[in-house]
DNA sequence: AGCACGCCGACT
DNA sequence: GTCGGCGTGCTC
């Protein structure tokens, strides 16, 4: 029996200086695009097969078996080789990400409960937005506006003007369990459309559901984490991108380090899609790039929606420098008096306190009375932290009873130091015994019936305080909520990475953003508390002025040569053998000096990131800077030379 | 991830 | 010359 021959992009790590597709016989004919096992090496491993061959000269291997007919189609495979070429991750890696997990049986979307169409009048700055936009198809726009100036209506709006031209819409939200609010707006104004959300803790027949859908272009909306840029989409005719400045559009954590900004820009242009950001604190990066027009970025500002009709009103904004205070409190360190008195006035008002606290757990540290040392990861040599039943690891999965004793001097004289979330609470439910306290975890804020039964009782005012973690924040939208409260704040300051102030800053932005929204009586106070004394920045919260800490920080920027006036790439090596870490990443960087002398790059020493050693292995990084706005091939050429073992951020979120 | 291959140092 | 250790590159 005769064999077709098909080119087959195997679903693993080769180097990326090596070409990814690789022959293989078939006595069955493979559609394009088909899910196949295949041996490769020693193992059976995924690939996916494409195009029809001649029966080359080398000896080719068999597909033993087809998984799924057309998993892909060309426009995934054209956006997966630009992401292969631009984050130097092999093209079967890039590919996984794409390869969803298709049943046999698929279900049907669930359906939509909810019919309250409300459609708001727009104001005249909102109509300009729109037909700029409309113009424009090429563009990126950036829509800057701070919270409530309505710049969800501009997205519902570009969506219905392509639901009328029968295109479809993808919606990218951060972390989806943080966004249930602003989903629930798309998911009343378009109740009677095909609108889908995707997140990671569906079942795969849930997905299959969603990408049969998305592929036969019966779905009209997409709302998704970035991962739902790698779906089939047949027509697609807008993006939006929301919190545009948001943490979580970075894959950081595994390879490719792809941000969603990036992959929605060739998805856009695949697609001939419009393409639009959102945020009322954007990035300094894409900011000044609109601002200037650059890489087709362009800026459009919305006003506060207080100039027009409804009155938003900025929160009342205190920022308590502890050490001023702290030789007049009364042996009080968590709360000051003025922020105590708000809390009680708060309560007797009947409305939320929502309290932000640095440290997860029982405290910032557990530290042993008897030798003087804070209890640490064997494996990470980070401090553990005392949470509910046990110390644990925050950075890998280590966790000891918390019934034990020093495992360094076998002393139970084991101490908390400072506070925690957990500790926190506590001390509240001490001060105000009758008060209902709710502690917030990213654990019970992610399951969806816990959530929803905390959101209940919020909107039911049978809370009186709420609290969390920072990262929380962001997740609570609503009308009863009159203080809010960041305890030590200084927390997070110190590190002197470049995206630092603008990370740190930028939370205390959108947590005020939380105060005052529209049509409510909220007379929003919000304190922050710390110890440091770097307050300079704090004044353009005061001054609730976003921009005028982009003027600063842009400066800062350009003066010492970071994105977006360098770009910065960032080269990791990791291995469980520390003189191997050390010999390698010395021998490339001697390397890359000789290689890249007479470019205009800069290549920094190895060091070792900012947690040494993340579990059984240690980290070093090389940084190289190069000017923005450059192509530099032979740079290209000697980054694909580096070995699989290295992993290459070409626009890193951080430094260390 | 695991194996072949090739370069280099040590040794009968 | 030859054995083997280890680093590098390949896997249709």
């Amino acid at each position: 029996m005769p064999y077709f021959y098909y080119k087959v992009v195997p679903l693993t790590r080769i180097s990326i200086d090596h070409e990814p597709y690789f022959t293989y016989k078939s006595k069955e004919e493979i559609p394009w695009g088909s899910l196949v096992l295949m041996p490769f090496g020693r193992k059976k491993i995924k690939g996916i097969a494409l195009e029809k061959q001649e029966e080359p000269a080398f000896r080719t291997r068999e597909i033993s078996k087809i998984k799924t007919t057309s998993l892909f189609d060309p426009n995934q495979l054209k956006l997966a080789q630009k992401i292969s070429d631009y984050y130097f991750t092999s093209l079967g890696v890039v590919l996984k990400f794409f390869a969803f997990n298709i049943t046999k049986n698929i279900p049907d979307l669930p359906k939509n409960k909810l019919s309250e169409k409300s459609e708001i009048e727009l104001t005249n700055a909102q109509k300009k937005v729109l037909t700029t936009i409309a113009k424009n198809q090429q563009k990126k726009f950036l829509v800057f506006g701070p919270a409530s100036s309505g710049k969800t209506e501009i997205a519902m709006k570009i969506i219905e003007k392509n639901l009328q031209r029968n295109k479809q819409s993808l919606v990218v939200l951060p972390e989806i369990f943080l966004s249930y609010q602003e989903i629930h707006r798309y998911q009343k104004r378009f109740f009677d459309k095909k609108v889908a959300l995707l997140h990671s803790q569906l079942k795969p027949s849930e997905i299959s559901a969603i990408w049969t859908q998305v592929k036969s272009g019966k779905l009209d909306i997409l709302i998704s984490t970035k991962t739902g840029c790698f779906m089939p989409f047949k027509n697609l005719g807008a993006i939006i991108i929301d919190e545009e400045q948001d943490i979580s559009h970075k894959n950081w954590n595994q390879n490719p380090k792809y941000h969603v900004e990036k992959i929605a820009s060739w998805l856009a242009k695949i697609h001939q899609a419009q393409l639009v950001f959102l945020s009322a604190t954007p990035s300094i990066k894409n900011y000044w790039k609109s601002q200037n027009q650059q890489d087709g970025w362009e800026l459009l500002t919305l006003p506060s929606l207080k100039t027009v009709k409804i009155k938003v009103v900025k929160p009342e904004i205190k920022i308590i420098n502890l050490w001023e205070k702290s030789y007049q409190r009364n042996g009080d360190i968590l709360f000051c008096n003025e922020l105590l008195a708000n809390i009680k006035a708060t309560l007797a008002k009947k409305k939320i306190s929502l309290i932000l606290v640095p440290y997860h757990g029982k405290s910032q540290a557990v530290f042993c009375e008897n030798c003087k040392t804070a209890l640490k990861c064997p494996k990470c040599g980070t401090s553990l932290v005392h949470t509910k039943d046990n110390y644990q690891c925050l950075h890998c999965t280590y966790k000891i009873s918390s019934l034990t004793n020093c495992p360094n001097c076998k002393s139970y004289k084991l101490k908390n130091i400072g506070f925690g979330t957990e500790s926190v609470a506590t001390e509240i439910k001490k001060r105000f015994p009758y008060s209902k306290v709710s502690l917030v975890t990213k654990s019970n804020f992610e399951k969806n019936s816990s959530r929803k039964l905390l959101f209940k009782k919020i909107k039911e005012n049978k809370i009186d305080f709420l609290v969390g973690n920072q990262t929380i924040a962001k997740g609570f939208d609503f009308p009863n909520i009159d203080l809010v409260a960041v305890l030590n704040a200084q927390r997070w300051t110190g590190k002197a990475d470049f995206k630092f102030d603008e990370r740190w800053l930028g939370g205390f932005f959108q947590v005020g953003g939380r105060l005052n929204r529209p049509h409510s009586d909220q007379k929003g106070i919000f304190y922050i508390q710390s110890f440091k004394s770097n307050l300079e920045i704090l004044t353009n919260l005061k001054k609730w002025s976003w921009k005028s800490f982009i003027k600063e920080e842009t400066a800062n920027r350009e003066a010492l040569g970071y994105p977006p006036f360098k770009k910065i790439y960032r080269l990791s090596f990791k291995d469980f053998n520390k003189e191997k870490v050390e010999k390698i990443t010395d021998k490339v960087y001697n390397q890359l000096q000789k290689e890249l002398r007479k470019e205009k790059i800069e290549i920094f020493e190895p060091f070792y990131s900012f947690i040494k050693k993340k579990g059984i292995f240690w980290n070093k990084h090389i940084l190289i800077k190069t000017p923005s706005n450059q192509k530099l091939p032979i740079l290209n050429k000697v980054l694909r030379k580096l070995s699989v073992s290295w992993s290459i951020d070409p626009d890193p979120e951080n430094i260390f």
